[in-house]
DNA sequence: TTGATAACTACCTTAGTGTGTAGTTTATCT
DNA sequence: AGATAAACTACACACTAAGGTAGTTATCAA
């Protein structure tokens, strides 16, 4: 089974070295090596291709953008990005825009082609540093006061709010007059400084405190 | 520096088996191990050490809630779980919980000390489909009907939305009367297919829409 | 025993929300 | 030139939400 690959990368030396590194690799073959998102959308040779590797920092559509476009055309490859910057923006919109691995400009060819093999082996290339900040995200917040941590019930009827159930239907599900929902509500919104449920559900998201998956 | 290590698993054979060979490694020391996570919250031991491998599956206290506890007395220790479960709920559980690594029951004494040896550079042991499947979690669902897009614009309403900005207050700062922010707002309604804010938030989380970080 | 607090229940007011309906303007397609 | 749709603006109305205030238990600690 032939690896076929794509190369989006602006800048001439960094497109070719990894073209021919990668050619040299058994079961490697590089299809097509582009300097802008623009040229590849057009090609016909994403739609064939199982992997991408993906610039961030590209004149014109941006790598992130370009990502979710790819991704669109084909959602088989797997697209690699491979960027100077290790922001947030920049890894959280790649991951966002579909891309499976993330790997600093400063890879060594073998290390390149080692990510390749692994993410055709159903793994997700990145370096150390981003696979911590990764999992990092989903760090809960540990709340600084143990008074700003919501009890269990706030937590089920936060989770309530969030499926826009009213009052009256969260009241009838957990066995609570309306205003003892209202009750439990008021210290939600205290808690976590709001003053209404769209702010809560989007604050209990960012604080982890709904589940999202 | 010494690496100090924890253990919490309630096998005696793994145990025992993941002690002695973590022992044996220069520069790690096993402080003690633990057969279940209340004996381990009792312990001074947990406030001394860097590492702590952690069983998901544990009598009483769940990994995933130990883990919670754990990080809560030691912020700076690097929690591992180490599970036969691949599951959304054990992984995603235990990431939340405050983990920064996930690695099968089955690892090799030579993959575990690797992995430890990379949690203290600042990386995150993961086995490959683990990392696939938490870079995933980021991808935004691709709708499927075009029609089910939201515009830029309705986008950025969404946003404001997830502030808990009024319609006027929106309407302000989109330059629009607050019939026109309204006009966009029953779209979104529509293609969420929601009936209130709270829920259009909810779902523009799910849907990775709303950005989280 | 008293006092404090948590967990409700109850009522009231106001502002804001969700939805129906309808008209206007502008751009796009045929 | 005419039709169509998107992007508004406008108004009306029932309902809900948010917050103020106050009363009732039950529990627990001083």
């Amino acid at each position: 089974m032939m690896v076929k690959i794509a190369i989006i990368e602006d800048n001439v030396f960094a497109r070719t070295a990894w073209a021919t590194a990668l050619s040299a690799e058994e079961n490697f073959v590089v299809l097509e090596s582009f300097c802008s998102c623009e040229e590849a959308i057009e090609s016909e040779v994403i739609k064939k291709c199982n992997v991408i590797l993906l610039d961030i920092n590209l004149p014109g559509i941006s790598g992130i953008k370009g990502a979710e476009i790819l991704s669109g055309i084909n959602s088989n490859a797997l697209i690699i990005m491979i960027s100077i910057q290790d922001d947030d923006k920049s890894i959280f919109g790649s991951l966002q825009a579909g891309a499976i691995g993330y790997l600093h400009k400063s890879v060594s060819p073998e290390e390149l082609i080692e990510a390749i093999h692994l993410a055709v082996k159903g793994g997700s290339p990145m370096t150390p540093q981003i696979a911590r900040k990764v999992l990092k995200s989903f760090h809960k917040f540990s709340p600084k006061y143990e008074d700003d941590k919501l009890t269990d019930k706030e937590t089920a009827i936060l989770n309530l709010l969030a499926e826009g159930k009213s009052y009256k239907k969260i009241s009838e599900e957990i066995f609570l007059s309306v205003d003892g929902v209202k009750y439990h509500i008021r210290s939600i919104y205290e808690k976590l400084h709001v003053h209404s449920r769209a702010e809560a559900v989007s604050k209990g998201q960012k604080l982890r405190i709904l589940t999202k998956w």
